[in-house]
DNA sequence: CCACCACTAGAACGATCGCTCTATCAAGTG
DNA sequence: CACTTGATAGAGCGATCGTTCTAGTGGTGG
């Protein structure tokens, strides 16, 4: 059981929220700023006011299990702020490029910390962690998807929508990189504004 | 002094190369495959034949300083690449497009490991190693300048050039990684298909 | 010949890693 | 009430981390 009250509030980001809930959050948060081998089980435990038994308790599968559902946590939210951007506009291209503003916003009231949460443990677990890859993988089928179905929605046929939401994924995704080095908004503008063009003479 | 001859052979992986040279590359490579804080200096100095001491002779600084000459040499070596691909062609769509092919197939002969030499390495460290995070934005310059030459010596502009170089590098970076995810080919080649095609439309 | 220096070699240190383990606590359930 | 079960709590394990330190090697200039 919980030793803290449950229904109390729905907060976001304080309590009010079961402990494994918390771990998986901060598990996520951390993952995405200093990746998988940069975090250790014990800050995370730490950073979601939880104990190493508790972590182990939820995780019985220890470090790995409690990344896979870091990802698949980061996952959903990315999804979440790509849908809601994709709803700005019925126009494929406006939308696209409002999804770079919202990330670039997004990023520079972070810091410049919280950029993609999969990336950094994507690139350094692969090929030797298979679970995570996998779930890596599932989250960048999911954005594209996501994407690919505003194109098929806006009249794009199934294999050029999928192609689009290929590219624009790769596009945002290494943009927000840039954007994350340089500590500025503009790579993410700029490619919004070329991914809206690619979108216009394709369509 | 080095123990090992030195004039031989210009072999390019195996001995006839200094001591610290092969220390760089051993990082370089293994800094590309697990990120910073998943590479230990001992297992760099194990990888490039060198000791502990020799590591530490060459890099007083410790594991930032070798992180910094291993983005350095990333750099270089990247640039490299990108410019081969570049010179394959006068039409700057068409060269794109090459480099984006060649990048899949070398991507694919390391069987998916040897991406961009620097994102997993600049994602971890961003905001807490400030000089690894100085090499790895010069390095980012350095391959958006390789193609802002190019742009403009096909006939754009100045501030048009720079703007396409910026989305072109940050859709070949998040293409890159896709394709190390989904350890596939064709999310390069479709980012390049569809660079060509914007690189196209504006020209 | 020898003092010097660049380099090699690796043992050892404290800190931290992921993980295991036992003990305790708070609520149900009979 | 006793007993079970889900959850919390953290000490402690062996391994590895980055780093420091001393010792040794071999070629070179004086």
């Amino acid at each position: 059981m919980q030793t803290e009250p449950q229904g109390v509030s729905t907060k976001d980001t304080e309590a009010g929220v079961g402990t494994r809930e918390r771990v998986v959050r901060a598990a996520s948060r951390l993952l995405q700023r200093q990746g998988y081998e940069g975090t250790g089980i014990k800050l995370i435990a730490r950073e979601a006011e939880a104990t190493l038994g508790s972590v182990y308790h939820f995780f019985p599968g220890g470090k790995e299990e409690l990344a896979v559902a870091a990802i698949r946590h980061g996952d959903r939210e990315f999804a979440d702020m790509l849908g809601a951007g994709l709803d700005s506009s019925d126009d494929p291209a406006v939308a696209v490029e409002n999804c770079a503003r919202r990330l670039a916003t997004a990023l520079r009231a972070s810091g410049w910390t919280d950029g993609c949460p999969i990336t950094a443990t994507a690139l350094e677990t692969l090929g030797r962690t298979p679970r995570i890859q996998e779930a890596c993988g599932a989250a960048l089928r999911n954005w594209q998807e996501v994407l690919a179905v505003k194109f098929r929605d806006c009249g794009f046929g199934g294999e050029e929508a999928d192609d689009l939401a290929c590219t624009v994924l790769a596009a945002l995704e290494g943009a927000e990189m840039t954007a994350q080095v340089f500590r500025s908004e503009q790579p993410l503008l700029t490619a919004g504004r070329h991914m809206a063009q690619l979108i216009r003479s394709r369509s």
